[in-house]
DNA sequence: AGATTCACCACAATCGGTTGCGGTCGATAG
DNA sequence: CTATCGACCGCAACCGATTGTGGTGAATCT
């Protein structure tokens, strides 16, 4: 029942424990003879050795724990973001520590502090606000971090997401090349980099194909949710001389609850309005209409997060400029979007 | 930069590091004057300190780690379970380390070596299997587990599950009722507790309702898949003297694909035939037709499966039988379940 | 006053690996 | 044949917290 440890190895292969531990660290096998590193390799397999992590970590100060901080597991955005990771933190043999903060920056607080106490050696951070206090501790506390999907108005820290402004564009000039003109933005919450680069790369593209600031509106959301889309979407309805035939939302959720408020106006998708959401989330190919949206390579995303913060780990000191990933994304076009009614699409 | 240890609190405090250990544990202190604990415990928070988990652990073998075993965390199914589990483990002072196997069995084994090497005091698991090898051999190394959503033939270890016999009953009854005699069951696959759960309920609901074994078919999909579920509709409406008004499938996705192979063949739901998914995933109520389907609880499931863990490892001996709960669920009544065609539903 | 008890705290061993240092031994050079 | 060198391995300290044991002093009892 007690696990056997490492001075077992050592005692069945008739050799001390220090010896057995570099026989068995790949790197200072070079220090003991290779007969001998077969015998102990060859006890370890036999007893089924497994070295105590707890123990190497307090020894060598290093856990090989990745802590993977998201605001909700069960947002359909983070799960791939989350396994991307893991299947690279695994391979390189680190394991991930998951916490979910539930939108909730105090106990966000107390998790991540819980996980430093358990000597994680890095984050790996989905949560981060435009400004955040709670990045900026860690940094002064010198703990690596890396941003995913979401980013800061400081640039200090590795970040990988998707392309927001190329997203943005694309759906933009979708719409205007359907004929649409009177657009309408339902940007997410801007505390979060993703609601404020998405405004801010709608407002470019509207200005890029000739949109006026009156054809091109913006109604923000509280929150990333189909109650705020929804809110929104009558909001941009109701709003002094409305006029509306194209819907950009923040994401998918908006974009629903843009769906909900258009069918409560009694107004038809894609007949009267046309939508397109962010995010690609499963299943919205399913809903009806099918909703064309923006799709991001989430699991690749989560991946190079992980990679990029293993080799901040493994570089240990040479710090070169954080880097910034931005991952390509795509329009996928599918129902919820046509031409604006009594108007033909343009020709080009 | 170098974190606070027990040293320099006790340092701070003039007082030994023993002392101030048990100073900080509320089991042991009352071992210590009340003023030295005060003057510990203002020394502590005045320098920021926060015990080392690892050194603890490897002191008193007890991680406070606990490992959750799913599948793929991108299924829809496990992020509510593993969000319960998560928070009732939290609030216990326990952390969370996740990991997804990828369906893969043999990165399951090593995941599980890996996080047991790791310390952790238990696990959750989620991908028990019927006859699950893995699960013996932890249990031979007598580590705590609890299985969570999906069971074994073995009823060694304390489950926590939804109540498949009710859901399917209710299933059956509720197409029963509309007036379905000729049902047909897309059943799971078999080496998982809720594909056979399933099945056998099936039968017996059937039976409990007058169906012959001819109306009351049954299809088994080699996975949870919209893939599959797509092939064994098919498979139904392609069978000799096939007659089938009514589909419940083994879960939700198996749904969709029969929704797909209906419309294939030209049929429609709910018009020609109902369809009753299991699990409720996000958005299934948006989708065309929006399905009638059995919900689970799925966090309370992930929360007690939490509890039952945290017991048993805290209980430290006192083994009784294990503790099997089985969830209360409900039908979801929504557009893709009607009476059959050329009959009108029946009065009670 | 002297013996005894009790509260409080210091000491040191311990958990299981890792690693700097030094010792042994055979091989090679001188 | 002896001095030198290097390969190989043992020894012991160490990471940071916990805990059994024992010692000190004051308080209490006889």
């Amino acid at each position: 029942m007690p696990r056997v440890k490492l001075a077992d190895v050592a005692r069945a292969a008739k050799v001390h424990p220090g010896t057995a531990s570099r026989a068995l660290s790949p790197g200072q096998s070079g220090q003991v003879s290779p007969q001998t590193v077969a015998r102990v390799v060859r006890a370890a397999e036999r007893l089924g050795y497994v070295p105590n992590a707890q123990a190497r970590a307090l020894r060598t100060a290093r856990s090989h724990l990745v802590g993977i901080v998201v605001p909700d597991i069960t947002n359909p955005l983070f799960p791939p973001i989350v396994r991307g990771a893991e299947h690279v933190l695994t391979a390189a043999g680190y394991t991930v520590l998951l916490t979910d903060t539930d939108n909730d920056r105090e106990r966000e607080r107390r998790q991540i502090e819980s996980l430093r106490g358990r000597g994680v050696d890095g984050f790996i951070i989905a949560t981060a606000q435009w400004e955040d206090p709670l990045l900026t501790d860690l940094a002064s506390a010198g703990v690596p971090v890396v941003l995913a999907n979401r980013s800061t108005s400081c640039s200090r820290w590795p970040y990988v997401g998707g392309d927001e402004q190329a997203g943005v564009r694309l759906a933009v000039q979708y719409l205007v090349g359907l004929g649409h003109r009177a657009i309408v933005h339902l940007a997410g919450p801007q505390n979060v980099s993703t609601g404020r680069d998405r405004v801010r790369a709608f407002r470019a593209a509207a200005k890029e194909f000739g949109l006026t600031t009156a054809d091109a509106r913006v109604t923000v959301c509280q929150a990333y949710s189909e109650a705020q889309g929804k809110a929104a979407m009558r909001r941009a309805l109701r709003a002094p001389r409305a006029r509306v035939t194209g819907v950009v939302a923040g994401n998918d959720l908006i974009a629903l609850g843009a769906l909900d408020a258009l069918a409560e106006a009694g107004l038809d998708c894609p007949g009267d309005v046309s939508v397109v959401g962010f995010n690609d989330m499963p299943f919205v190919d399913r809903i009806q209409p099918a909703l064309t949206t923006v799709r991001l390579p989430l699991e690749r995303m989560g991946g190079l997060a992980a990679d990029l913060l293993i080799t901040e780990l493994e570089s240990e000191g040479t710090q070169d400029a954080p880097t910034r990933a931005l991952l390509g994304v795509d329009l996928v076009v599918r129902g919820s979007t046509a031409p604006p009614p009594r108007q033909r699409a343009r020709r080009r």
